[in-house]
DNA sequence: TGAATAATCTATTAGATTTATAGAAAACAT
DNA sequence: ATGTTTTCTATAAATCTAATAGATTATTCA
């Protein structure tokens, strides 16, 4: 399940990507907060990580506030995902981004439980990184 | 990430199943606990959930132990994770085993979230449920 | 230069979840 | 009856999640 912070990071980088589209200029945290209804202390925290990860731009003091880190069509929800909630896969031994071995795994290779889970990493992985925030705003991910 | 008690469960039921077709009777946990190197008592929990949900049978007393609870071809591997870890979908608006609507949720039908996360969890479950036990022990698992 | 604004940093916390462990009770075979 | 094996109840340490509080730093503008 996708956390909290995943889930707040999404609503808001989602919104912050429709201002950008209006020319408005950065949006504070506190109007953020306000509008998606987070946390306004908890937001802080997910902004920051995402601004660290370059997916935001931050800007202090008066008129300032937060925007897109690049354009939207270069941002994939993946990526947003990974820096809030870690890996897409389901165990460490078939993470591209953060591979390491499995404690219990007595021999990779042959493992049929990391098999399966490849499959299921990289099916999630293709629609994950394949749909960008402006895939998201035109409404271009159909169910 | 699959937790400690879904990767031990899938590990357990793995050798239960390879066993089963040697024709052995049923295995003691404490067999299995020392085979599989998982601690005992933690592994008792979780044969005990999966016997709740039919997929292991167990006896109790001289001879007793754990087996399947069905043949390998009917327990898929998705049954399995959802029983020890829960639902596969990433949001629970999209789960069709646990469905419920997410509590920051405006608008389920327009929610942008949402329908990516649908088509995660569809392919998620197509591969989960489309693999038995049975396919995993013939190896029919391809990476 | 100084006041106002807005992000950033440090620290703490309540509660939930995960990963176990201990011991007693019930079922079963011989 | 006795030993074997699962099952039930209870507890606990460690970690993670979701959040809050307060001080600090950067920036603008008058």
């Amino acid at each position: 399940m996708l956390s909290k912070k995943a889930k707040y990071g999404l609503q808001a980088i989602i919104f912050l990507a429709k201002e950008e589209k209006k020319k408005k200029g950065p949006i504070q945290i506190a109007e953020l907060a306000k509008h998606e209804k987070i946390p306004k202390k908890f937001l802080e925290i997910i902004l920051l990580e995402m601004r660290k990860h370059g997916i935001l731009h931050s800007k202090m003091g008066v008129g300032g506030g937060y925007s897109l880190g690049k354009s939207a069509d270069k941002i994939s929800i993946g990526q947003i995902v990974r820096t809030l909630d870690g890996p897409l896969a389901e165990v460490s031994c078939v993470s591209k981004t953060a591979y390491h071995k499995c404690d219990e795994c007595q021999n990779e290779k042959t493992c049929e439980i990391r098999k399966v889970m490849k499959q299921v990493r990289d099916s999630t992985a293709r629609i994950l990184d394949g749909t960008s925030l402006a895939d998201v705003l035109k409404g271009k991910v159909n169910i």
